[in-house]
DNA sequence: GCAGGTATTCAACGCTTGTTGAAATTTGAC
DNA sequence: GTCAAATTTCAACAAGCGTTGAATACCTGC
């Protein structure tokens, strides 16, 4: 087999390029707001070519969430694992484990690449609909979600499992909307605070949430 | 003038009827995703009615949004005048304010009515937009907001500026996350939590982002 | 240099969309 | 009872949609 270098090389290029185009026109439009023709000229790609390569249109919006999760996944729980390490065999803290979760968001390679940013407000946009949070959040990140619970729990000896996915679920939300970077933040505030300032964000929902988790899981407890 | 009562009654049953319906499933879709065909069967109505009443497409998205923010930014303001004058001349307390903010969400006549939940949705699906969020969000809700935020600041003297507009932000994504309703608690916590529990997701938000505000504001401080 | 398979283009399909202008219906005022 | 105004229906428009199947270009292995 081992294809040719240049023909591959298109290939791989014209699908990186539709998947591109249709993150960003998803993330900034929703799904059915952008058409496949609108995807296929800004890949500047012929329009059965996405059809082509990554099937009807339901199947492409799929592709392109699945492209960065697996990456942001496999970043979070190499943090994970690294905060769980070093506390042990103590208890790890709450801020170490929300530091882990969100700062793959902001990894140097990618904090200012388009594609990224626009993912985010992908990201965004499906947690908070009726119609795709509860099901492909789920299939995307829930195995994930789960060992951060458990970690969290491990902070919290006191905290009910109640309190532990009450508490995630606010995160979740701070977070998919800061990173979503809809600008809202910028007119309240009037210019002072600017919502492309990821390491603003970052270290001010840090505070935040491990401030909430604390209080409403009963951290100071034992 | 004094219009009759039947002629009347039936014009403004079915304004609510189309808009009723609008909210529906703007909330479900999404903006782009809703034609007015599917609205007016919804609202058992003619397709040009709609026009008719509202003008084109996005004028009765305005409308669906303004209907329900007037009613709520009021209840908000009048429980935070309330907040306010029980503590003067003492500070508010933090937990206090954002019970006025939160608790006209599930004010007894509505908290299980199908409208308000579509509504909340749909605040959802706006705010976490780029598209939409920057700017309807602003139009429909920062004077309220502004209010608020001077609020917290006479609770949380320590507190800066941009300290107190992140804090909002994260409440606000934690907000209308929740109140979205969008099942993922429910598959998250395999049944434990439950996104139709109003009542408790309240509670856990209020502990949650108090708990947030003191940290990330130097609440101490003083 | 030819056969075969992969990648890409092209043209077309049936269908649905938001909007509109004219017609029809209903109602209250005189 | 008639007129005019407000409301509701109807039919039609041009435009754009996702998808498909046949045709074309291209490269690889023989």
């Amino acid at each position: 087999m081992e294809d040719g270098d240049l023909r591959t090389q298109q290939r791989e290029d014209r699908r990186t390029r539709i998947l591109d185009a249709a993150e960003e026109l998803f993330a900034r439009h929703g799904y059915d707001a952008v058409t496949l023709r609108a995807i296929a000229r800004l890949a500047e790609v012929d329009v059965a070519l996405a059809n082509y390569h990554f099937g009807p249109k339901r199947d492409l919006f799929d592709a392109v969430l699945m492209r960065r999760a697996k990456i942001l996944n496999d970043m979070r729980l190499r943090e994970l694992d690294e905060t769980m390490r070093a506390a042990a065999p103590g208890r790890p803290t709450v801020d170490g484990i929300i530091r882990a979760y969100l700062h793959p968001l902001l990894n140097a390679p990618h904090i200012h690449e388009a594609g990224w940013k626009n993912y985010y407000a992908l990201v965004a946009y499906v947690n908070n609909s009726p119609e795709w949070g509860g099901k492909l959040m789920t299939q995307f990140f829930d195995p994930l979600v789960g060992r951060f619970v458990e970690a969290f729990r491990a902070a919290l000896p006191g905290a009910g499992d109640a309190e532990l996915f009450w508490s995630y679920h606010c995160l979740s939300g701070a977070l998919t909307l800061t990173f979503a970077q809809t600008g809202r933040i910028d007119k309240l505030s009037q210019g002072l605070c600017r919502s492309d300032d990821l390491e603003a964000a970052y270290e001010h929902i840090v505070a935040f949430t491990a401030g909430g988790y604390i209080n409403a899981c009963g951290g100071l407890a034992e």
